[in-house]
DNA sequence: AATTTATTTCGATATTTCTAGAAATATAGT
DNA sequence: ACTATATTTCTAGAAATATCGAAATAAATT
């Protein structure tokens, strides 16, 4: 995880529709959710839902798998860790790094 | 912290430069650092980063105060460590919270 | 192969955000 | 009061994003 990587997860995260998508994933657990049941528990169209989870997909933070006609979303956990751990360890207090712009190592 | 909040703070960190500004105020510490270093650091126009501080400040993740002509800046690191501990407690695997839209108490 | 269900892609519009120059404001020094 | 310095506010064009209906695609069922 870098700086750019992380501005790029936080972005997505920024929406709150995309937030609110991430934490029913994250609830979900290993099980998923299917898009259609995203999409009657948040109440917005499916094409904006779809957009919405394309995005979070390509930074990484949700996965998609297929299953008969409906396509499983799972919250992709590693990315969020790799994320939390930025922030704690670059993005908050006590910061002790080298002041090279480089992570800490 | 909730969801609102949070979203609107990681949008503030979501993009590359404002992601920037910040680490450059957690790492400069309590002493903080003047509006004009940061823009010599980062190189970019004065109204243009004066424009990300002023959103960084918006959401509460920094504070700025004047001495004499310039303005310092810190990084507000309570804000911070709410976003982490929101993101911690109910983004990340192993949630355990109930399915109710609330958070985890 | 036609139908139904689930979801995405397309296309168009509305809104927001980014960027940065110019002008304005605030403070300090002379 | 004038000048210099530091930063913001104003303004506007360009780029990105959000929204959502309509059409397209994918898979299962009949």
């Amino acid at each position: 995880m870098n700086e750019e990587i992380a501005a790029k997860c936080l972005a997505e995260l920024g929406s709150p529709t995309r937030l609110a998508v991430f934490r029913l994933l994250v609830r979900a657990g290993p099980d998923g959710m299917v898009v259609g049941d995203i999409q009657r528990r948040l109440g917005i169209p499916a094409s904006t839902l779809s957009h919405h989870i394309a995005r979070l997909t390509w930074a990484g933070l949700v996965e998609r798998r297929r299953r008969g006609r409906s396509l499983h979303c799972f919250a992709h956990h590693p990315m969020m860790d790799d994320l939390v751990h930025f922030l704690t360890a670059e993005c908050c207090a006590g910061f002790a790094g080298e002041d090279t712009g480089q992570p800490a190592a």
